[in-house]
DNA sequence: CATGGTGATGTCAGTTTCTGACATGACCAT
DNA sequence: ATGGTCATGTCAGAAACTGACATCACCATG
């Protein structure tokens, strides 16, 4: 007789992605969630940080996005680590539909977002250091290939069913250089 | 006889200021702040949202910002709105440098800095849309010139006391050019 | 001068988020 | 079998917020 439901965490996971897409951010409770999923609301506090975090665990992607880092200069090598991470998001689309649209549709979970993001972002140009790049040049190269990633993230999003994120970069890697000029 | 001191809204934003520098954002309650101020607990939330916000009041700067838009291409139109708003802050760089240093000890505060900052980005976005410019391109421009932006803030900070902000953009403005070619 | 409306604040009760301390019991190594 | 470990449960409590209603200086109006 097993004591409890094996992975707690998926399944906190699963039913506050549910709740927040049903009744919303806001609408929703802790203690929803944790009924939902069969546990009690302090194991939700045991696997979360807090409420939102619960739709940020993204696992090992930040070594996938440093691993990524790499290229002929230092803005390519940058959006290379975006791209690579893009590899990953584009395999589970449905999914980071879903999420994306519970996240915009929240103040609370846009802010955990973008400082999500602001630490891919200082991944990057800590990768970038590693290699020997001046730390200045770094930290704007890395700022500015988060800016392409969240263009290029967008841009797939609405470029249908079949879209293919490499494209969707290079597309805003492009735009960016005829803007510059 | 008047019944309350006058500016209850400036005092409680002043007294958050303090008690964050003096005992962390974490460390300070709500209660600590309309304490210092004079006022209940209650009356905070009615000037303000939440504890965050109380930093985060910056008035009419999102017009200085907007009505900065304006250049010859979208990019140097989008950078030269936040340099509007560069010229603002260089006139208060000691309220700068504090409330800079309240808000890199907090992630908490961090996170509502950053989305200001998108609202920033999203205002100057609109501004060039109103100007003709492509959404695709209107929203690639902002963005990067908000990582100008920050960049350029960094280093107006680290650049001594009597560092001129414009000049910081438009170093960074041309490291960003270094960076593209 | 009286009267009544307005607006900022106070008071208070309640919900929700999040934390610390301690208890439970299945599983595992010895 | 015995004891340790680890995930979870239970419980109490602090702190962030919210809604409803009360107060009373001030001000416009007759």
């Amino acid at each position: 007789m097993t004591r409890w439901q094996p992975d707690a965490r998926g399944r906190l996971a699963q039913a506050a992605l549910e709740l927040y897409a049903e009744r919303g951010f806001d609408g929703t409770t802790v203690a929803d969630i944790a009924e939902r999923a069969g546990v009690t609301e302090r194991t939700f506090f045991r696997h979360f940080a807090d409420k939102r975090e619960v739709l940020f665990a993204d696992g090992d992607v930040a070594d996938v996005l440093v691993e990524g880092v790499a290229g002929e200069t230092p803005l390519a090598a940058a959006i290379a680590g975006f791209a690579a991470v893009g590899a990953v998001i584009q395999d589970r689309r449905a999914f980071a539909e879903q999420r994306n649209a519970v996240i915009a549709a929240s103040p609370d979970l846009q802010e955990r977002e973008l400082i999500k993001l602001a630490s891919w972002a200082d991944a990057v140009r800590d990768a970038l250091l590693a290699q020997g790049v001046d730390p200045t040049e770094a930290a704007l190269a890395a700022q500015v290939a988060l800016a392409v990633f969240r263009s290029a993230f967008q841009r797939w999003l609405t470029s249908g069913k079949d879209a293919d994120f490499a494209r969707s970069i290079r597309e805003t890697a492009d735009a960016l250089r005829a803007l510059v000029v």
